[in-house]
DNA sequence: GTGAACGATTCCACTGAGTGAAAGGGCCGG
DNA sequence: CCGGCCCTTTCACTCAGTGGAATCGTTCAC
């Protein structure tokens, strides 16, 4: 920046930029002085860029000072290509899902060694979960998961596989039992967790395909699998066809994720 | 910022954030010097910027070589307020009304003068309508506006009765004609339109309270009212009612818009 | 094949914007 | 009334930011 700086070397926008770090899912709401500790910045350096994005409307200060993010990043933050793409076309399908089966329904794909939650809907009835939009999860664990990982390259099964953590006493954490089941996750076209995730919740995932690359996958959460395992999968099936469809079989682009 | 400057008096979080503000619904993907124009900023600047905001994750660059919104600012935008509050509490309660109705179904804030849509359940067999989620649209020419309308403080009120522009020949236009559905809207507890936003596309809404006051619309869009309005309006109704109940009835805070 | 046109990069002489310790307010709770 | 906590403002100090110009890389017309 501009003389006297306790750490030469990063710029105004890399500042402002560690200011809006400072928020995430545990931390949506944070004083001043918060923001200075997490971003790792003086306090009056933190107060002049916080005022600059409270004018522009990428901060809101609440009436108890704190400042949450503002309306305008919402606004902002809708326009990524994440929003535009898969998710929208897959709308419609996956309302189409949960009135059929009255289930939690999920749309993710995969984020490097991760499930990337892009859309989910959840009945009041239904089993609680920890999916959330915008969250991430291990591949391992989760119904889409395991549909993403089945169909991933080499490299990324690989890498997922040196990290089978246990989040129940369920889940799968035996390499080799993990890469039978992906096998026959290919073969029989979906996954199935028992509790793996989360105790008292079971899911079946299907993927998506444009043309014959697996883009994303479909989900359905729900208390036990018992005897209407068959209809679920038929109906997230058929959805996820929907979706692939609509897709059209064009070239993959970075652009659609 | 440090010497030479054209435009003297402006930050550098400014012109970052001038940057971001480059991008919006309609333009979504940008070179490097059509953010330079649309920022006013000489390429140069833009260039040192947009690498920053690359590096961070604000933005993305697709092969093309033009920039989007990126999948960090994607995440940051789902912590906004707006996103945590109304919006996941009423999620359940809109995929119930939808898979009742089969229709596009609308939650909707106020926002100043204009509808705000925070979220949109449409199916495929439903009527095309202009509303996204983020997008903002007169208040007097739709089900949600009305609604919000007929709530609002009378200086909003005289504000949006000032401006009645026509977006289809059936749009209401004349002040009193307004004036009088507004306290209709009042007594019988839920607002219809029909095709004064879009031809085509009739609607029904009505009001969720947290406590006495409106904080939000639920609207339901379909090709015509006819026989079934006595139906949707109740559906429209449970649903409201349901949303309410969950918020609570504590003191409204700003936070949770 | 050539060169005009356009966008993305890099350079670098020039300078005022940014910094942050310290001091000043404002608001509790004790 | 005072001590603690957080927000806000001040201001002497200084180097990060600026942007015109030159360069590089494509694409496209002829």
């Amino acid at each position: 920046m501009a003389g006297n700086t306790s750490r030469p070397g990063q710029s105004v926008a890399a500042r402002t930029l560690e200011v809006l770090g400072a928020f995430d899912r545990t931390h949506r709401a944070l004083t001043l002085t918060e923001i200075a500790e997490r971003a790792e910045l003086p306090v009056p350096t933190v107060h002049r860029l916080v005022r600059e994005l409270e004018t522009w409307g990428a901060l809101t200060r609440r009436p108890d000072t704190r400042y949450v993010i503002g309306r305008r990043l919402w606004d902002l933050g809708l326009l990524a290509p994440i929003q535009s793409g898969i998710r929208e076309i897959a709308a419609p399908f996956l309302q189409d899902l949960y009135a059929a089966t009255f289930a939690t329904v999920h749309l993710a794909v995969r984020d490097g060694v991760e499930v990337l939650y892009l859309d989910r809907l959840s009945g009041r009835a239904s089993v609680p979960v920890v999916s959330r939009v915008g969250s991430r999860l291990p591949l391992h664990c989760t119904g889409v998961g395991k549909v993403l990982l089945a169909h991933s390259p080499d490299e990324v099964r690989r890498e997922a596989m040196g990290d089978l953590r246990a989040m129940t006493p369920h889940t799968i954490v035996a390499p080799g039992v993990l890469d039978r089941q992906l096998r026959q996750i290919r073969q029989q076209g979906y996954a199935t967790t028992t509790e793996e995730m989360t105790l008292g919740a079971c899911s079946i995932a299907v993927p998506i395909r444009r043309g014959d690359e697996v883009v994303a996958a479909l989900g359905v959460v729900v208390p036990s699998l018992g005897r209407n395992r068959a209809t679920l999968v038929a109906a997230a099936q058929v959805a996820a066809q929907g979706v692939g469809r609509t897709l059209g079989g064009g070239m993959p682009s970075p652009a659609m994720v």
